[in-house]
DNA sequence: TTTCGAAGTCAACGGCCGTTTACTTGGAAC
DNA sequence: GTTCCAAGTAAACGGCCGTTGACTTCGAAA
């Protein structure tokens, strides 16, 4: 029989702050990947090489974690690029080409989301937080008249192509070329950017 | 002390018939508002009048409820109404003043999906479902080359529409006219429409 | 009116999950 | 090497949920 789990991992010396950011990581590729519900304090705890009764520890609570998940995915994860040229393009590269296994990348906050609409305490930390970083952002970078109204119709855009190209996945999309949905996203993007 | 809710509903007479339509109403009310995970057989049977036990016997499992619920959602709620002149304008029309209460409306559909974008038992429904129901009827009234994508991206759009406006409700919506979000949402659609 | 099958209920089982309490262990400071 | 607090674990509790099997009740047919 071969070894367990715990000693196939590296075994991280007793770090506070390290323990406390593997929980994080963990807790944030399940959070994108399974939702709230399906997210088990257990599973989270056996990633990061710890236990469950730590992360409560540390995090007080499952929804004090989670918590901490999303307002850390939604300041790091900026959507945008440096330069603002071809935004819409840049967006729509981001959302058909941008892999879902990477906890800190730009598409993680988009599934963060939509795996998350069913809870309404995280529906209502990202509406909390995205109203002050994200959607700010995307206004900024959008400018002119009702640009707060536009950046959100972006927002949108970009979560309903994540849902159906990640998660839902139908036939149309699974036979195109990326570049041509990357040419029909951006597109329908430039059309709310004006 | 007031009666109690049973006494208070109109006490169906014995009718299998009838009894199965209302679990099947309650549940798919339930799996729009709160999607699959939230959504308990108690609470379903409770809003019908019955015993859990009884949604088991008719349904056989949870799953089988809700994948009779969402198979029917599919069937009834057709996105467009009868004319096709100006479909970008009356799909934006349906999902910006569609109320989410009615269970047999049109807008029922997205939100099921995007409440249970967690769940991949009910994805794989609505996948093998979604491609020969709407998707289909969506792509013969775009026509055209690529009617297929066209018609998932429009979805998409509607679907990513839906999460902010009904779930989500960002300030920028909140503060913003219904016929201002038409508007943007129908010239996007049209974009993608071509 | 009696009968009998279908409609519906009741209560319990087993499992999973978040949380808590008491305990053990590691490692740095002296 | 001893001490001692923080880091981490083990185990259990209580609650909720889906499911099941045995029981009860309605209502139509005879």
């Amino acid at each position: 029989m071969p070894e367990r789990r715990a000693s196939a991992r590296p075994k991280r010396k007793r770090d506070a702050a390290a323990t406390r950011e593997a929980i994080l990581e963990a807790a944030t590729r399940r959070l994108a990947t399974q939702g709230y519900e399906r997210a088990g304090v257990r599973e989270v705890a056996a990633d990061a090489g710890v236990t469950a009764a730590l992360v409560n520890r540390y995090f007080g609570s499952k929804e004090g974690l989670f918590a901490e998940v999303i307002a850390r995915a939604l300041d790091m994860g900026h959507l945008l690029r440096d330069g603002r040229a071809n935004l819409a393009d840049q967006l729509a590269r981001v959302v058909v080409y941008g892999g879902e296994d990477a906890p800190d990348g730009v598409l993680t906050p988009l599934l963060l989301l939509l795996h998350s609409a069913a809870e309404p305490r995280a529906i209502e930390l990202f509406r909390r937080d995205l109203d002050r970083t994200q959607l700010r952002l995307l206004a900024e970078h959008i400018g002119g008249d009702d640009a707060a109204v536009r950046a959100a119709m972006v927002l949108a855009q970009l979560t309903g192509f994540a849902i159906l190209h990640h998660v839902l996945r139908p036939e149309a999309f699974a036979d195109a070329r990326g570049e041509k949905l990357v040419a029909l996203l951006s597109k329908s993007l430039a059309a709310c950017i004006g």
